[in-house]
DNA sequence: CAAATAACGGACAATTTTGTCTTAATTACA
DNA sequence: TGTAATTAAGACAAAATTGTCCGTTATTTG
């Protein structure tokens, strides 16, 4: 499995937040809702996110979570490095640790150009695209 | 994480396998010690290559296990897809069900390429290919 | 100020993956 | 023929991931 489930979860409830029209909180619960995820779960896949500033919240009635930057500056490789880690843009395919250029493993050749152009995708693209494209194209996120 | 760890183990044995001059059997406990795998466990990694005919076992003394095929026609892509599923050559990257091109998800722009890629170079590469590599270049798989 | 709301945080349970151990079945060979 | 070697198979244990529950903290609103 490329990601993990939290990952998931949090891509998906990263996408509906870069969707909101103005910048107020939307509750978990209602992402949680919105998608079929475990809400306790989906709670602690947000700390994470807050922790690293991609999300910000506030507790309380009238709380909730919103974006904690510009979708324009968060990027995919963001979202799943924090709550995967970057190992999946740098790891060897193998697990080797040291694979390089310099002592690459057999499958070094075919897995880095593979691994390199994930990364670099995943770099280029931002939630604003993401969001953007959900609306205009009226794509699902979940269900 | 891409792969699983049974299916690391599963590449980097029929790797071996595939450097063998003969065709005689290799031991498990042998390929286990090579590159520091539980035995137990790569045991039960060969057993589904072994069911699924991309390798050969015999009990006994002299026993242990070799390739069920010539190494020019198993290609990674057959190893993968039988220890850890086609799945992470097709699926959705976020776990729609019935993502694709008629209904995708707002990351199937994105995933789609990176996943074909992945899946026609894995098609693309023998095990023969790895293993003469392996030896030729002198890389290690293990340790 | 009280009550309702909602994130936070810790404990715990279920599930999956990984790893270990034991016994059975099969084969070679002395 | 019997002993050692070796895969097969099942039970079980450990660890990681996923999911649930509950009490605490903070905020809004009446």
């Amino acid at each position: 499995m490329l990601l993990t489930s939290a990952c998931k979860y949090g891509i998906q409830a990263t996408i509906y937040l870069g969707m909101q029209k103005d910048d107020s909180f939307v509750s978990i619960k209602k992402i949680a809702e919105e998608f079929t995820i475990p809400f306790h779960f989906l709670t602690k896949v947000l700390q994470l996110l807050t922790q690293a500033g991609i999300v910000e919240s506030t507790k309380g009635a009238k709380g909730g979570v919103r974006l904690g930057k510009d979708p324009d500056v968060i990027t995919l490789f963001d979202i799943i490095a924090v709550i995967d880690g970057e190992g999946i843009f740098h790891d060897c395919m193998l697990g080797l640790p040291g694979c390089g250029l310099n002592t690459p493993c057999p499958a070094h050749e075919f897995w880095a150009p593979i691994r390199t152009k994930y990364e670099k995708s995943a770099r280029a693209i931002s939630l604003k695209d993401l969001a953007s494209d959900t609306i205009s194209k009226n794509l699902r996120i979940g269900k």
